[in-house]
DNA sequence: TTGACGACCATAAGGTCCCATGTTATCCCA
DNA sequence: TGGGATAACATGGGACCTTATGGTCGTCAA
């Protein structure tokens, strides 16, 4: 497989290490990066990881702007500013920063949840909390959908 | 064949594995999917499963939306988020985890019911009460729309 | 020297592989 | 066409490996 998909959640032990669910860590080795790359999501109480293919996304985004641009500039700060690469070590585990846990409010556990091209880590109580948000609002959306789907089959578009 | 269809139900093993239908295998064999890709389906207590195609009908679904929207966000959590892809031994056989059975309400037997992309996995007795329901709801729409169906069907519509 | 960190070792639980068995469906030949 | 041989399939169980997790020891730096 090729894309984090799935979640686990794993508690870290007590010097603050935590293995990286096997599953992932064979997408990252694919993946060919060495470590594991991650920062504070822009706009969620968790920590987005991934290898190169995360890194590429967040190139792209910043070269949208063009150099110099004040635009640039903040995108630059703010992820590479605050990127991590961490070591995994030979166990497959990694220790996360003070800052990356205080940024998800990580105390002693941790959820991984796979996202395609990247994933997150989350608090477990808070993780729950989104993802039945996010269950909430897909199914709200599925159902629009699901109208405007049976609209054109119903001029014989078939599959 | 190329699609799932027909239902089979099949019992788990004291270690919890199950069988996957062998005309279900075949076709997973053609569409080249290594394991089973299975999520929780968004408005039943079943597991959607399949191969390339139903991941792909995913990635439709969700490539629908901008990046970095919200809507595209919550999608993107909700199903990959909670999909998973499970190993098939060298029996055929897989193990669903606990998650997906409290989803769907399975102990100790199991119903495949093919939709011809993907299959469902439902616990026995609610599919058969859903397949009632379904059947009558498809009696009274056919009867609803017997005239207009007979009309499409004389231009060749197969099936 | 002490504390943090990394490399290495240990272990229990769970997952995976391999082999075995009974039953059903299929095929083949008389 | 009938019946036996054969293959396919669902199911069961044991051995082995992987994984998550805990701990120890040495090393480097403050």
């Amino acid at each position: 497989m090729d894309r984090f998909v799935s979640n686990y959640t794993l508690r870290l032990d007590a010097k603050g290490r935590v293995s990286i669910p096997a599953p992932y860590r064979a997408v990252l080795a694919r993946d060919g990066y060495e470590g594991l790359y991650c920062y504070p999501a822009l706009d969620q109480p968790a920590v987005d990881a991934g290898g190169n293919a995360l890194l590429a996304e967040i190139e792209a985004l910043i070269t949208r702007y063009p150099h110099y641009s004040d635009e640039r500039d903040a995108f630059t700060l703010a992820l590479y500013g605050t990127s991590e690469t961490l070591k995994i070590d030979t166990e497959g585990r990694v220790i996360l920063p003070d800052t990356l846990k205080a940024h998800a409010g990580i105390a002693d556990a941790i959820s991984f949840v796979g996202l395609g091209h990247k994933f997150q880590i989350w608090e477990p109580g808070r993780f729950r909390a989104q993802l039945a948000e996010a269950t909430g609002t897909v199914r709200a959306l599925k159902k629009q959908l699901g109208s405007r789907v049976a609209a054109h089959e119903a001029h014989g578009a078939r599959e």
